[in-house]
DNA sequence: GCCGTTTTCGGCCCGACTGTTTTCAGTCG
C-alpha cells in the first residue's frame, strides 16, 4: 500500500469525524497526518519493512502509528470499517462542493437523505433545502451555483501553463504607474506541480488604478469580483486569478501569509503562540501588550520570530520551521548554480533547432557544457538516430567544437529501454559516447515487477550514466509507470548512476517526492530540460524548482559541477 | 489524537466573509 493511499484513508477518517461532530482537535490530528504522509518522501510500507518507528513522522503518535501499521500489514483497518458503516456510502463527495461543510453535510443527509451532488440539485431545484434551518434562499443558490461549477471545472493546471499566465499580467500590470511591488505567491511561488487558482499580490500608490487596469487586460474574462483591494477574476483557459493590493509596511507579512503553505502557517503559528507572539497577515502582535508589529519583507518576519527564513519551495511542514529554528535550513541549489543542461534534443531527431543553435544559446545562459542527446532509431520514435547517423552525429559535434569557444558540446544519445530491458543500440558506438541516456518510450503498461527488472537492466549496464523520466508520467496526460522506484534508487546509488529530474513542465519527473528520496539514498540528481527547441533551455527553472522542493543543495546536482568535474564524473561512471 | 524552553495534562492558528440571525454559526483560505 503506497503512501498516497494510506492518506486516503486518514483523510476519509477525518471527513467522517467532521460529520460525526467529533472533537475539532482530533480532526485537526488527522488532517495534519493527512499532509505529512502524502509529502513524506519514504515510502510507509518501506519504513514497517525496516522496523523503523512510523512515530519518525510528524504529527504520528501511538494512536496513528498503530492505526497505520494495522493498514499497511492486512490491507484494512477496522476503525476505518466501523466508522464508515455509520454513514451512507457517498455522503463525504458532499464536502468536495466548496461552500458545504460538515455541518451542512450532516444536515442535508440526515434530515434531506441527499448524499451525491444529483440529489443535492434536486432538492435545491424542489425548494427543499431553503426550508432547512440556517439555511436560506441565497445559501441554496449558492450551493447551486457551486454543484454546476464544480461540474465543467477545469482540472488542476501545470505550473508550466500557469506561469507564462502570470508573467503575462505581472509584466502589463507593472507599467501602471505607481506600482512599487507585484508579485505572486501561494503555491506557484512554492513550485508545486500543479495549481488550483493564482494569487497574485503588491503594494501600489493608487490601487483603483491597478485593480481597473486588471480587470481590462485582455486576457481576462469574467470578473468575479472587484473591490479596492481585492479583485478575482478568470483568465483564458478558466484559471482564477485573485489580485490584493495593501499597505507598503505590511507587504512581508501578507506575501508570507499567502504564499502558505497552511499547514507551514498553523505550524509557524504555534511556534509564535509558545513565545507569547500572534501571527497574521498584518503582522505580529505582542499578545501580553497587544502591539503590531508590521513587516515589509519576509527575512524579517521569520528573524522576529527566531528563525532563519525559509525559502518558499519548503514551505510544506516538512520539518522546515524546527531545521529553521536550529539555523539548519541548507542553501538550496539555484537556477544560477547551474553549469550545463545534459539533455536535448536537435534537428537532427525531433527538435527544432541546430546543435550550434543549442550551443550557442546555452553560452548565452553561461553554460559550460551541453549534451546533445537524441532519440535512437530502432522503436521508431521520431527520426531517431541508428548507429550510421549517430557516427555522422559525432563528427558534426567536433566540427561544432571547434567553432564554438567557450562551450563544451558532448555528444550522447537518449537510448530507448527495449521492453526486454536491452538497449536499442550496441555496445560498440554508445562506448564511443560521452553521455548515455537510458530511457523507456514503450511497453508502458507492462506489470510493477517487469517494468522493475526492466529499468534496473539499464541502470546495471556499464554503458548507461543516466536514467531519464523515471516514471514517464505527463501531467494530467499520462499516469506514471508502475515501478519500485525505490530499488530502482538503491541499484543507481550502489552503481553511481546518475537519476534525471526532468525539467520540462509537462513531465517534472522525477517529482518533488522523489527526488527528495533518492537524494536521501545518495543517489546523485541530473536537472535536465529535454530541450527540443533553444526556447526549451529556459525549463530549467521548472526542474530547479522541483529540486529546491526536494531539499537539494548544489552538491546533490551533477549539473552543477565544472566542465573538467562532470567530465570526470561521467567517465568514473562507466 | 498530538505534544512539551511554562505543561505527561491541558492546551491545540487566525481572520474575513456570508447569510442567517437578533448575536453568531458555518465555511474558507
Amino acid at each position: 500500500m503506497r503512501n498516497t493511499a494510506i492518506a486516503k484513508v486518514f483523510s476519509d477518517i477525518a471527513d467522517l469525524l467532521e460529520l460525526k461532530g467529533e472533537n475539532q482537535f482530533k480532526i485537526r490530528a488527522y488532517q495534519k497526518v493527512v499532509r505529512a504522509i502524502e509529502h513524506y518522501p519514504k515510502e510507509i510500507r518501506i519504513m514497517i519493512d525496516e522496523g523503523e518507528d512510523l512515530k519518525n513522522i510528524p504529527g504520528v503518535g501511538d494512536a496513528i502509528a498503530k492505526k497505520t501499521t494495522e493498514l499497511v500489514t492486512t490491507g484494512k483497518l477496522e476503525y476505518y470499517e466501523k466508522l464508515k458503516a455509520e454513514f451512507p456510502k457517498g455522503i463525504t463527495n458532499l464536502l468536495d462542493i466548496p461552500g458545504i461543510g460538515p455541518k451542512t453535510a450532516s444536515k442535508l443527509c440526515s434530515e434531506l437523505g441527499i448524499t451525491s451532488a444529483d440529489s443535492l440539485e434536486q432538492a435545491i431545484k424542489d425548494g427543499s433545502v431553503a426550508t432547512l434551518f440556517r439555511l436560506g434562499e441565497k445559501t441554496a443558490n449558492n450551493i447551486l451555483q457551486q454543484v454546476e461549477a464544480s461540474r465543467r471545472k477545469d482540472q488542476r493546471i501545470s505550473i508550466g501553463e500557469a506561469l507564462p499566465i502570470v508573467e503575462e499580467i505581472l509584466s502589463a500590470l507593472n507599467s501602471v504607474p505607481g506600482v512599487r511591488n507585484l508579485t505572486y505567491a501561494g503555491s506557484l511561488r512554492r513550485f508545486r506541480e500543479t495549481l488550483g487558482d493564482i494569487d497574485l499580490m503588491g503594494t501600489v500608490d493608487n490601487p483603483q488604478k491597478v485593480m481597473d487596469a486588471f480587470v481590462s487586460l485582455p486576457i481576462v474574462g469574467q470578473v468575479l469580483v472587484q473591490g479596492p483591494t481585492k479583485s478575482s477574476a478568470i483568465v483564458s483557459g478558466g484559471l482564477q486569478v485573485d489580485l490584493r493590493l495593501v499597505e507598503h509596511e505590511a507587504f512581508g507579512s501578507l506575501l508570507q501569509y499567502f504564499t502558505g503553505s497552511k499547514q507551514h502557517n498553523i505550524s509557524l503559528r504555534e511556534r509564535g503562540r509558545r513565545q507569547g507572539l500572534k501571527l497574521s497577515e498584518y503582522g505580529i502582535t505582542d499578545i501580553a501588550t497587544d502591539k503590531l508589529e508590521k513587516f515589509a519583507d519576509e527575512e524579517n518576519f521569520y528573524h522576529r520570530l527566531g528563525m532563519q527564513y525559509i525559502p518558499p519551495e519548503l514551505r510544506e511542514d516538512q520539518g522546515e520551521v524546527e531545521k529553521a529554528e536550529r539555523g539548519a535550513i541548507p542553501r538550496l541549489v539555484e537556477v544560477s548554480d547551474i553549469k550545463g543542461d545534459l539533455h536535448m534534443h536537435t534537428d537532427w531527431s525531433d527538435g527544432h533547432s541546430s546543435i550550434k543553435e543549442m550551443a550557442l544559446a546555452a553560452k548565452k545562459l553561461g553554460y559550460q557544457y551541453i549534451a546533445i542527446t537524441e532519440h535512437s532509431g530502432g522503436r521508431g520514435i521520431a527520426h531517431g538516430l541508428d548507429v550510421e547517423r549517430l557516427r555522422k552525429q559525432i563528427e558534426e559535434i567536433k566540427k561544432v567544437n571547434e567553432y564554438i569557444d567557450g562551450i563544451q558540446v558532448f555528444s550522447g544519445i537518449e537510448v530507448d529501454i527495449r521492453a526486454d530491458g536491452t538497449l536499442d543500440l550496441p555496445h560498440e558506438i554508445l562506448a564511443k559516447l560521452n553521455v548515455v541516456i537510458a530511457a523507456v518510450h514503450s511497453a508502458m503498461n507492462q506489470s510493477k515487477g517487469k517494468m522493475t527488472q526492466r529499468v534496473l537492466s539499464a541502470v546495471e549496464d556499464p554503458d548507461v550514466d543516466i536514467i531519464a523520466h523515471p516514471t514517464c508520467r505527463l501531467l494530467g496526460k499520462r499516469e506514471p509507470i508502475a515501478i519500485d522506484l525505490e530499488a530502482v534508487f538503491r541499484t543507481a546509488a550502489k552503481n553511481n548512476k546518475i537519476m534525471e529530474i526532468n525539467a520540462m513542465p509537462d513531465r517534472l519527473d522525477l517529482n518533488d517526492i522523489h527526488a527528495s528520496r533518492a537524494r536521501e539514498l545518495g543517489v546523485k540528481l541530473a536537472i535536465e530540460t529535454d530541450a527540443h527547441d533553444v526556447s526549451h533551455l529556459d525549463f530549467m527553472r521548472f526542474g530547479v524548482g522541483m529540486a529546491r522542493r526536494a531539499w537539494c543543495e548544489p552538491q546533490h546536482i551533477v549539473n552543477t559541477l565544472s566542465l573538467a568535474d562532470v567530465l570526470t564524473l561521467l567517465n568514473v561512471s562507466r
